[in-house]
DNA sequence: CCGAGGATTATCT
DNA sequence: GATAATCCTCGGA
C-alpha cells in the first residue's frame, strides 16, 4: 500500500547543505487530484542557509514571503520570481532557522505524458531542467507553499530514490544570483548536481 | 552556437 | 520605484 514513502522530518532537519546533496537522486512525487502519479529523479539542487547568507531569502528578516523558510523543516517553501515563475523548496533545518534547498532540475520517470502535456513543443530535454520548468511540468505552484512535504496527502513528497556517489557529484556556484551578492556567498558551492545528466539546468560550470 | 532583451507581477525598500 | 534563486525568442555569426 504505502508505495513510495515520504522522507522524514529528521532528514530535512539537518543542514541545507546537506539536504541539499542528499536530496540528489531521490525522486519527487507528485499526485494530482485525478489520481495521476508523476515521479522525476532530484539531479540539480542549491543550498540557502541562514541570516548570514546573503543570497537568501533568509538574510535579512522574517517577511510574509520568506517565513515558510523559518517554520518545520519538510515543508514547501513555493514562490513566484521574476512575476511569473514558480520555484519549489523544501525547508530544511530546525524552526527559526531561515534554510532550504531548491530543487532546480529532476528527471522524468513516471507520468511523462502528463509532464509532455504541460511542456508541448519543446524538446524532450527541455521539460524539467530548470526550476521553473520543473514546476511548470509538475503543476506545483503558490497553491503549494506551507504544504508539509512529509506526508502523501498533499500530493508532493520526496521518497528515496538510489543514492548518488561522491564520485557521481558535482558542485559549483548558485545560479542567477543577483550582481550585488557579495562574496563568499556570490561563489560559495552550494550547487549539487549529478554528472553528465542530461536535465540538468546548467552543467557547464563544472568543479568536483 | 551565442548573447541580448523582453515578459510580468509579488514583494520589499 | 526597483528588483527578482527564470525562461523564451530573436537576431547575428
Amino acid at each position: 500500500m504505502n508505495a513510495y514513502p515520504p522522507l522524514t522530518r529528521e532528514f530535512y532537519a539537518q543542514h541545507a547543505t546537506r539536504v541539499a546533496r542528499d536530496l540528489l537522486g531521490a525522486v519527487l512525487v507528485r499526485r494530482l487530484a485525478d489520481g495521476t502519479l508523476i515521479r522525476a529523479r532530484i539531479v540539480e539542487t542549491e543550498a540557502y542557509s541562514g541570516t548570514d547568507d546573503l543570497a537568501s531569502h533568509g538574510r535579512a528578516k522574517r517577511t510574509p514571503r520568506n517565513l515558510p523558510m523559518y517554520g518545520e523543516a519538510g515543508h514547501a517553501y513555493v514562490y513566484l520570481t521574476y512575476g511569473m515563475h514558480w520555484l519549489l523548496n523544501v525547508v530544511a533545518e530546525p524552526a527559526e532557522t531561515p534554510a532550504a534547498a531548491l530543487i532546480r532540475a529532476v528527471e522524468p520517470l513516471e507520468g511523462i505524458e502528463h509532464i509532455a502535456a504541460q511542456r508541448s513543443g519543446r524538446p524532450q530535454r527541455e521539460w524539467t531542467s530548470g526550476p521553473a520548468r520543473l514546476t511548470a511540468a509538475l503543476g506545483i505552484t503558490g497553491a503549494h507553499n506551507k504544504l508539509d512535504m512529509t506526508t502523501q496527502d498533499n500530493g508532493l513528497w520526496i521518497t528515496a530514490g538510489t543514492p548518488v556517489p561522491d564520485s557521481a557529484v558535482r558542485t559549483g556556484a548558485r545560479i542567477g544570483l543577483g550582481k550585488r551578492v557579495p562574496e563568499p556567498w556570490f561563489s560559495i558551492a552550494w550547487r549539487w548536481w549529478i554528472a553528465d545528466n542530461p536535465h540538468v539546468s546548467k552543467p557547464q560550470f563544472s568543479k568536483a
